[in-house]
DNA sequence: TCTCCTCGAGATCT
DNA sequence: CTCGAGGAGA
């Protein structure tokens, strides 16, 4: 199992905030590895209004490349004579203090910052955040981007051509709030935008057979069948489908009346023990007590619905 | 019904 | 990184 890297790091948040600090950092780059933080932008916000900023440019080890400085319009020149972040990063982890940050993916941004501050201060960068590059791709799913520069635009945001730190945060923090707005005027609250919902779409009882020319001859008519593990053809779903089409019925737990338990894979499965699942060894412990029940390979689940000579053709 | 897990697909940051 | 789909188990 990889080991958690920035174990220290916050939590992501969906919440509507009165007071946080929006921030933005460019680089050289995109790659927290070999790249270098050349400036730093903060504002701290509280009840939708700026009250204080931090904007700072850094001087990096390597030279910034021509494609950063037309991005950014950060120049080697203006960046020369700026300290290096060792001596700038403690105003900077005071300015925000324990406060929630907040950005456009900024998750880019605490990266970076997470491990300048752990390599130049020995300290860890331990503030929650809000990313809002998850509100609005789930507001405005239809854009043809959630790029920040795409959704002020759609949001009617002024937003200034250059990529600076301190521009990019007044456009990031206004972006914010309307999206608060919107989230208001539907009557929701970020915390229910995000909740999880529950997804299990597949109730066997849901599945229907989509003919009525059953074979009553076939070993499956009538029978109760149940699955375990990930098939490797087709979707469960599918399984269930043919089973219901030969005249057979789907369940989704192993109970007194299944017939046949169909096995798929789990070898992704990493809480199986002793590669079984808990489905086979309940099957198991009911065939000891002579039920009618087979435990049965996929491959063979598909010799029986399929036929032996369709097989060998998938 | 609920929580936990894994995987694959799809973006965004400079 | 995040999400949704789709599993297992309680």
């Amino acid at each position: 199992m990889p080991r958690k890297i920035r174990k220290f790091k916050g939590k992501s948040l969906a919440k509507d905030l009165a007071e946080y600090t929006v921030i933005d950092i460019e680089t050289t780059g995109l790659s927290t590895e070999y790249d270098e933080i050349i400036e730093i932008g903060a504002l701290k916000i509280k009840d939708g209004q700026v009250i204080d900023s931090y904007s700072q440019l850094v001087k990096p080890k390597y030279r910034i490349d021509e494609f950063i400085t037309k991005l950014t319009g950060i120049t080697n020149e203006m960046v020369a004579d700026k300290p290096k972040f060792i001596d700038i990063g403690m105003d900077f982890v005071n300015f925000i203090g324990n406060s929630i940050l907040l950005g456009q993916n900024v998750n880019f941004d605490i990266n970076f910052l997470y491990d300048r501050i752990y390599r130049d201060l020995n300290m860890h960068l331990e503030n929650d955040f809000v990313d809002i590059l998850r509100f609005s791709r789930k507001l405005f799913p239809e854009l043809k981007n959630r790029k920040l520069k795409t959704v002020a635009k759609h949001l009617n945001i002024e937003s200034i051509t250059s990529h600076r730190a301190i521009a990019d945060c007044e456009v990031t923090y206004k972006c914010y709030e309307e999206q608060l707005k919107i989230i208001k005027n539907m009557e929701t609250t970020p915390e229910l935008l995000f909740k999880k919902k529950h997804s299990h779409t597949l109730d066997a009882k849901d599945i229907v057979a989509t003919t009525n020319q059953f074979d009553q001859n076939h070993i499956l008519y009538n029978s109760v069948c149940a699955f375990t593990g990930k098939l490797e053809k087709m979707p469960r779903k599918e399984a269930m489908q043919l089973v219901v089409n030969i005249g057979g019925k789907c369940g989704n737990s192993l109970t007194k009346s299944t017939n046949f338990l169909i096995v798929g894979n789990f070898d992704y499965w990493s809480g199986i023990k002793n590669g079984k699942s808990s489905k086979q060894k309940k099957a198991e412990k009911y065939i000891l007590e002579g039920q009618d029940l087979k435990v049965i390979p996929e491959d063979v689940f598909y010799d029986m619905v399929l036929g032996e000579s369709d097989h060998n053709n998938l």
